[in-house]
DNA sequence: TTGAAAGCGCTAACAT
DNA sequence: ATGTTAGCGCTTTCAA
C-alpha cells in the first residue's frame, strides 16, 4: 500500500484507493464510469483523486487498451504554410487534446521517413495522416501495417490506400466560371510549373469551364514557377504578345499578385480592364495587393479535419473507402474581379 | 509462452524470446545494449527480433523507465509562420524519432491551455516547450510541473522559468548599423502597432545604434501595425513630413516592402536614394520586394534548436539556468541597402 | 456494489 | 552469461 505521494512521483490509482478507503479497481470504475457504483462511492473516489491532483498515467493505460490515442503526423516535405491550416483542421477533429498528434517532419528523405515511421510504430499511434507538398502523389508507406493510414494533400501511389486532395480542377472552373460571371470572355492561363500536376490540373480545370460556355483561352498557356517575379514577367509577356484579354487565371496568389502589379505599372486597369483571380486565398498575399485578390481557397483546413474524421473512423475500426477523394474549393471573392 | 504473432497483435519480447531459445530479460539485455551477453546469443535475438519484425512497445518501457522519451510543444497562438522555423529546430535538437513531439494548440484560450497541459502530464511527457507569438510575457505554466518547462520565442512572467528569445535590440542595431555603414545618417523607424514589445525593443535598439555614432532618428518614430498597407502609408507620411531621410529601418518585412513599394511610386529611389531595411527575413517578402530586402533574421529554428537543447539537459536532471536568454539574430544583405 | 487477482510488455535486481 | 522474479500503473474478468 503505497504511502500518499512524495510529491517526486505522481499520484497513482493506488493512493487514490487508499485515500478514498477503496480498492484500486473501485476508483478505476469510478474514473471511467464503467461497473456500477453507489453514487457516494464514485463522490468519494472523484474528490480523492482531486485533492491528489491525480492524472491517469496513459501508457499504463495504453499497456492494457491496446490504444494509445494518439497520431502520427508524417509530413513528407517541410512544414510549410499549406502543413499549418491541415494540422489545426486535424487537431480540431481530434478533440483538444483526447487525441494527441505526434508531429514527424521527414524533409523529403525517405531515410528519416522510415526511421519516423518506425518510431511511430514503436509508440503503438492509433493511426497515421501522412502529407506532403501537393503535388504527384508519393509512394504508399506500405499496405501491411498494422494501423491505418490516410494521405493528405499528396496523394499515395497505391490504390487501396484513402487519399485526401483539394479539387483543384473544380476550384479552377469555380473561379473560371466567376471571371465569365463578372462580364470577362478573353482568358489567358498564368500556371506554375509545367511539371506540377497543380498546373495541370488547373489548366484542365480552366479549359472546361471556359468549354461550357464554348469559349478558349487566349493565346497558350504559360508556365513558370510560383513566383511573384514569375506573375511579372507573365505580365509583361501577355501585353507583349498583342493579343487582346480581359481576365486572368493565374494559379497562385503569389503569381497573381505580381501579375497584378506589373499590369498596374503598364497602366492596364484591374479590375476594369481586366480581372484577375489567384489560388490559395492566402491573405498576406491577396489582400496585400492592389487591388486585393480574388481567390481559390483550397479549404486546407477542412480537409485536414476530414482526414483526421476518417481515421477516427478507421481506427475505431469502420471500413473506410480507398482511392483518392477530392474535397471542393471554395472562392472567395475581392477586387480583383469587380464586376467591369 | 505466447505463440508465433498472428499477425494482427505485433510481436513481443517473449515472442522474440521463443524464436530466439532464450529468456525475455536476455532479449532485453540484448536489444539495449545492457549487460553482459556471449556476441552469438545476441546476433541470434537481434536476427530472431528482425525476422518478426519486432517493434518495442514504448508504453510497457515507459512503464517501467519512467521516462516517454516525448515532449509535449503548447503554442499559444496559432500555429504560424513563426512557429514552422522553431518546431524544425526544435526537432533537429530532439533527433528524428528518438524523441517524439507531441503538438498542442492552444489558440490563446486558456481553457484550452489547462486542458492540453492536463492532457500531456497525463501522457507523462518528459518536457514541455511553451511557444506562441512574440509579444509581451505570458503567465507561467506554473513552478510545481513534476517536468521542466521552457519557454521559447514567448517569455513566461515567472523568473524562475526559462525563456528563450530572439534579441530585438540587437538584432535592430545590427540592422542600423548596417544602414550607418553604407553610408546613410538620416534614418527613420517604421514600427508596427506601439503596444507591441517588438515595436518599442527594436525602436530602442535603433535609437542606441544611433547614438553609438552621435546621430539621432530622423522624425519621430510612426507606429501602425505589421501589413504592407501600413508601409506604404508611413512612406507616404515620412514623404509628406518633409524631413529629409535616406535610411529607413522597418520592424517588419511586410512594412519594408509596402514602404519600398510606395518609395518607388513617389519615385524615390531605394537604395540609392534611400535604404531600407526590413526584419523577419521571411523570403516570400524580402525577395519578391523590389529591389529585394536586406533583412533581420531572427534565427528562429536555432532558438528551437537551443530551446529544445536545453529542455533535453534539464529532462536528463542538469540543473538549467532561469531567466530571460537572447540569442543573437543576424542579418541577410539584399539589395535594398546597396551601398550609395 | 465492491474487491481480489491476473495480465498488458517491458526492465532491472537478484539468482544461478 | 543467462534466467527468475517482481513490479511499473492501469483495466478487466470473476468472485464475493
Amino acid at each position: 500500500m503505497p504511502p500518499t505521494p512524495t510529491g517526486a512521483r505522481p499520484a497513482t490509482i493506488a493512493h487514490v484507493a487508499d485515500l478514498a478507503g477503496v480498492s484500486p479497481s473501485t476508483v478505476s470504475k469510478a474514473l471511467n464510469g464503467s461497473g456500477q457504483l453507489r453514487e457516494e462511492t464514485r463522490r468519494r473516489v472523484l474528490s480523492a483523486a482531486e485533492e491528489l491532483g491525480f492524472q491517469p498515467n496513459l501508457s499504463a493505460r495504453s499497456l492494457t487498451t491496446g490504444r494509445t490515442y494518439t497520431v502520427g503526423i508524417l509530413t513528407t516535405d517541410s512544414i510549410g504554410r499549406f502543413t499549418i491550416p491541415l494540422l489545426t483542421g486535424a487537431e480540431d477533429a481530434l478533440g483538444a487534446g483526447e487525441m494527441a498528434m505526434i508531429l514527424c517532419e521527414s524533409r523529403g528523405d525517405p531515410i528519416r521517413e522510415q526511421h519516423y515511421l518506425r518510431s511511430l510504430l514503436r509508440r503503438r499511434v492509433d493511426g497515421i495522416i501522412v502529407t506532403g507538398r501537393s503535388s504527384d502523389s508519393r509512394p504508399s508507406l506500405g499496405r501491411d501495417l498494422p494501423i491505418p493510414v490516410i494521405y493528405a494533400l499528396a496523394a499515395s501511389d497505391h490504390p487501396d490506400d484513402l487519399s485526401l486532395l483539394h479539387d483543384d480542377q473544380q476550384g479552377t472552373e469555380l473561379a473560371v466560371d466567376h471571371l465569365l460571371g463578372t462580364g470577362r470572355s478573353r482568358i489567358a492561363y498564368i500556371g506554375g510549373p509545367a511539371r506540377h500536376i497543380a498546373s495541370q490540373n488547373r489548366l484542365a480545370g480552366a479549359r472546361t469551364a471556359l468549354e461550357r460556355d464554348r469559349k478558349q483561352l487566349v493565346g497558350s498557356p504559360l508556365f513558370g514557377d510560383w513566383s511573384e517575379r514569375w506573375g511579372r514577367e507573365a505580365a509583361e509577356r501577355l501585353i507583349r504578345s498583342g493579343t487582346a484579354f480581359d481576365g486572368v487565371f493565374c494559379a497562385s496568389d503569389q503569381i497573381a499578385r505580381g501579375l497584378v502589379d506589373a499590369l498596374r505599372e503598364n497602366d492596364v486597369d484591374v479590375p476594369r480592364a481586366v480581372g484577375v483571380v489567384g489560388v490559395d486565398n492566402w491573405s498576406v498575399m491577396a489582400e496585400a495587393s492592389r487591388p486585393s485578390l480574388t481567390s481559390v481557397d483550397l479549404n486546407l483546413h477542412e480537409l485536414g479535419h476530414t482526414a483526421a474524421s476518417r481515421l477516427l473512423q478507421a481506427i475505431s475500426g469502420q471500413r473506410i473507402a480507398t482511392g483518392i477523394e477530392k474535397l471542393p474549393c471554395s472562392l472567395v471573392v475581392r477586387r480583383s474581379t469587380e464586376k467591369i
